[in-house]
DNA sequence: GATATTCCAAACCACTCGGTACAGAATTCC
DNA sequence: GGAATTCTGTACCGAGTGGTTTGGAATATC
């Protein structure tokens, strides 16, 4: 047996991810992803399996960091200040960079609308577990059951909204009030 | 002189608008639009400059069309009944099938957000038009310029929102409730 | 050093992309 | 009819796509 030097795996997942989260699917070519994780393209293959398959790895990948850092969050502070860091979180000190990129999730529902169904289903199976996680923030701020669900799916449009808006490069300042005025309005539904 | 027999620009605009609003730019090749527009590459190329230049043309086209659209509720409806209106209006009767595509201008800003900046940048500037009628609509409902222009950009959150949520193919019902809680929300905020 | 095993860089593949060039079809004027 | 003019179908272009193959470099055992 032999075995020459491996590549990082993870360090190559991570600027895969990197890059599709900011520059898309499609517009993120082979050359750019070999490129950017420093492999050769027979081993990217060998690792990966396809172009495809490595999106949607990343994607779930994303998705667990997402879920994980609210999870966090959720055990050392009230619920709806989690929400509300949630919204905030991408805008502050060292990931303000990151924040301009949206969420790699509703990216990609939009980008692969009718280009890709399968990839749009996997995309919102992930945001459905968001919600559900808004939802039970909710609870426990103390809304009741059919107060709580109307207030997690306005929080995902507000979600989708925010990512949107991040998109657009528009001033900072804009962001923090526009998140500040709606958590002003859910803040005063649940009193 | 000679002329041979013109093909119908506006016709063709239309269906190069549909595949564009639907499949987005990257994703539309040449030949899907030749296809679509039923025109040979000469005419194209003739009519049109490119395809990004068509892009351009049918997005501005996209955002008169909205813009008209509002304007002429606005001459027969309470203003909130015409921002209201505009988030359902998609879902209705024989718009069914366009709603699923959510709005080109928001899909053009996620899809071409790293890639393509001065096209983020239209689609931007067409968004701030939107956000300037609803800030109008809501002063003329009664609110204070400062709760106008806090409950407008809420409003652009909701509305790109939407637009993303429509991309995921929920049950219809469910579009429906978010946005009567959202509306309850705004007029309650306003009252 | 010889051998066996594993990995990878580069060449190659068929295909699609957006865009151009040009010859010929279609029309109107005379 | 013939000529002049305008439009368009088609062949073509170089570049770039995602994906496959292969020959040889690198390593470890013996």
């Amino acid at each position: 047996m032999a075995r020459p030097a491996e590549f990082d795996r993870s360090k190559a997942l991570n600027k895969a991810l990197t890059l599709f989260w900011r520059r898309g699917y499609q517009a993120t070519s082979l050359a750019d992803l070999l490129a950017a994780m420093d492999i050769g393209r027979s081993s990217f293959y060998a690792a990966f399996a396809d172009k495809r398959s490595l999106y949607i790895t990343c994607m779930d990948l994303f998705a667990a960091r997402v879920m994980e850092m609210l999870e966090h969050d959720r055990r050392q502070k009230p619920p709806v200040d989690v929400l509300q860091g949630f919204f905030e979180g991408h805008l502050a000190g060292a990931r303000r960079a990151r924040s301009d990129w949206g969420c790699m999730l509703v990216n990609s529902v939009l980008e692969m609308a009718a280009v890709d169904e399968a990839l749009v289903a996997h995309a919102s199976h992930h945001l459905v577990a968001l919600e559900q996680f808004f939802l039970a923030c909710l609870k426990d701020a103390g809304a009741s059951h059919a107060q709580a669900e109307e207030l997690a799916s306005m929080l995902m449009l507000v979600n989708e909204g925010i990512r949107v808006s991040n998109r657009r490069r528009l001033p900072q300042a804009q962001h923090q009030k526009t998140i500040d005025a709606t958590f002003q309005l859910i803040r005063s539904a649940i009193a």
